[in-house]
DNA sequence: ATAAGTGCAAAGAATTTGCATAGCG
DNA sequence: CGCTATGCAAATTCTTTGCACTTAT
């Protein structure tokens, strides 16, 4: 199971020296598709690379505007909208625009698999997650009090219809 | 693995008739605390329980109104949020305020454990999200596109520190 | 040079809150 | 009746957008 800290207070693994920075490979992506190398968007590609997946679009600008001031809120949206097009940041906690609220209907958590074809909302639940949770207990000494999980791809019928 | 359909598309599972309505326990669980049940709530809750897992605060409150014009949006927003101290809705896609951008360091996904004590977040990938994946798509033909996976609980240090 | 990118300020969307009033217990 | 919950409108918070100016290529 691959691990990597994200915040200060433990070690910091390593990453294969092999392996690309991500503002390298962010640089290079952009500049195939045709974008423009800015400050602006150089100094936020590191900021980002280094903030693990802590900050918010605002500290990202507080950040970088301690590099460089000559940087806007706006710029900081607008560049994360296209690292996100270029499928080059997770966005945490979002994959919808609004949240949608559910009845809990028993004591049993269950996980929701969303088609993005049909809008289909279906639950499931089961051994997989606990197992999920055990094992993290086990190896990581991680006490899981809830999990969040959410599946996005296409319901059988869905998918049927488009093979 | 439990399962149960929440739009109409697809046969929509019995629940078990022992089992008391969202609704009924919503109210007794209220009432308990010393809630009173207005005639807003009331509506709100039969449409939450009849809503799935679709609707947002104004989808609920536009539900809620065709039925009873006398609610407004700032109390479904309000209803929202002492179901949710409760513990009897579930916020789907929203564990915390913000959104939170992280780079994509490779081609792997992987998850979050989030520590609610000391904030750390850790990243986690491995054999049983791809378990799950699979079991997905055998049991229930379902084709997964994306896997949004967040934990919340407490890291290896704080539980110790804690015991 | 020139079109993409930027800053700023204003607009939008989702959610929260202050305050006077309605209505549950 | 008394106090909680409500409606309304204004305030907040996060995000997006229009427009004139900058700047990378």
């Amino acid at each position: 199971m691959g691990s990597s800290v994200t915040q200060s207070s433990a070690p910091r693994p390593r990453r294969r020296a092999v392996e690309r920075s991500f503002r390298e490979r962010a640089r290079e992506a952009l500049r195939a598709e045709g974008h423009r190398m800015t400050q602006q968007r150089d100094v936020l590609l590191d900021v980002i690379e280094h903030a693990g997946a802590h900050l918010d679009a605002d500290g990202l600008y507080r950040r970088a505007r301690e590099r460089d001031n000559r940087i806007s809120l706006s710029t900081v949206y607008r560049t994360l909208a296209l690292l996100k097009q270029h499928d080059l940041v997770d966005e945490l906690h979002l994959a919808e625009e609004h949240h949608h609220y559910e009845a809990k209907t028993s004591r049993d958590q269950h996980y929701h698999l969303v088609c993005t074809s049909c809008g289909l909302v279906e639950e499931f639940s089961g051994a997989i997650v606990d197992r999920l949770r055990d094992d993290l207990q086990r190896e990581r000494g991680f006490e899981v009090a809830a999990v969040q999980l959410d599946i996005v791809g296409r319901c059988a019928r869905c998918a049927g219809a488009a093979a």
